[in-house]
DNA sequence: GATGCCGGGGT
DNA sequence: ACCCCGGCATC
């Protein structure tokens, strides 16, 4: 699964690395002549490097080099952003007087590129992911976003050698936008809550997790958590766990009004309004009125696992 | 009570 | 994925 495409480099140690050491390859000029930065040189993730960000020098770290277009992402912890710049535009040591005083809290290890490994990989993902969490995927591209997927393939294995070259995020098998997943993470959350505090409010020793949950007649529990115009979270009288679902307030509000208001006994909570989604049941009959439940073997396959009938459609 | 099917369990 | 079923909502 892992992309194949473009990475010939970087197998054996990347061939386009020099020999020398990491640092040294590039400076020549007194002091930055930009095309004698490092031009043709590689970076490599952690590497402490110096840009040139609002007319000040400022210390960064590589995150990133995409040597397709020679650009290189740097995280800048002074100004705590990324930025990108081009090859020609980045140096490996202050090309001013100026000496940044940022630069020296961060302690890249001299080592030759070849020794790039997973310390050093995964410095440059905490500094991505501390400096950029939650709304990493609108960040610059190319930068954190691609060292999560570094991280979602597994723990940050960069197996194949390293240098984030996971170029178009395509490097996961489960192709799912950012936002899905997190929308995903969330419900996860969600529901591994719901499940908890369905063991707890109902001091459920446990046996089967969770059963039901939306339904209000008396006595049976539930719970049907959402929101009404008036913002309050209307649980089952036994005050069971927020289980939200998927009901638009204008959809939710016509529901309350709509609702015959039977006055529940003994409780607060809302009329009747299973919030959303049981599919209302269409008048079509269905395989099991149709062949009858001695035929069962003549049902679709959903009917005859109970499931929403394929073959008469509603 | 019959029917439809969701949610969940087992394999 | 496939299969089954408890149990709820609705007819
Ligand atoms: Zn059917």
């Amino acid at each position: 699964m892992v992309p194949k495409t473009r990475l010939g480099k970087r197998s054996p140690l990347g061939t386009l690395v020099c020999g020398s050491s990491a640092e040294g390859l590039t400076e020549t000029g007194p002091h930055g002549c930009p095309d004698s930065g490092l031009h043709r040189s590689k970076l490599y993730p952690g590497q402490k490097v110096y840009v040139h960000c609002g007319g000040q020098e400022c210390g960064g770290v590589v995150e990133q080099h995409n040597h397709v277009d020679n650009e290189v992402s740097i995280f800048l912890p002074q100004l705590n952003q990324h930025v990108h710049r081009k090859l020609e535009d980045v140096w490996t040591r202050p090309t001013s007087s100026f000496t940044s005083s940022v630069s020296s809290s961060i302690d890249v290890p001299r080592r030759s590129p070849e020794t790039v490994d997973m310390d050093e990989i995964m410095a440059a993902m905490v500094l991505t992911s501390l400096s950029c969490s939650p709304v990493i995927q609108h960040s610059a591209p190319g930068s954190a976003t691609q060292a999560l997927c570094g991280m979602e393939n597994g723990g940050g294995e960069l197996s194949d050698g390293g240098y984030w070259s996971c170029d178009h995020g395509n490097g996961s098998p489960a192709p799912s936008p950012p936002i899905a997943e997190m929308d995903k993470s969330a419900l996860l959350v969600d529901e591994g809550l719901d499940m908890e505090l369905d063991q707890m409010l109902f001091n459920k020793p446990t046996a089967r997790k969770r059963k039901v949950v939306t339904q209000s007649k008396p006595v049976s529990v539930p719970v049907s958590c959402h929101w009404t115009p008036s913002l309050t979270v209307h649980q089952s009288k036994q005050g069971s766990p927020f289980r939200l679902r998927s009901v638009s307030v204008g959809e939710q509000w016509l529901q309350n009004n709509n609702a015959t208001f039977r006055p529940h006994p003994a409780s607060v909570s809302p009329p009747r309004n299973h919030c959303t989604s049981r599919r209302i049941r269409g008048e079509a009959k269905k395989c099991r009125k149709v062949y009858g439940i001695e035929h069962r073997d003549q049902w679709c396959t959903a009917c005859r696992w109970k499931k929403a009938c394929q073959r008469f459609l509603d």
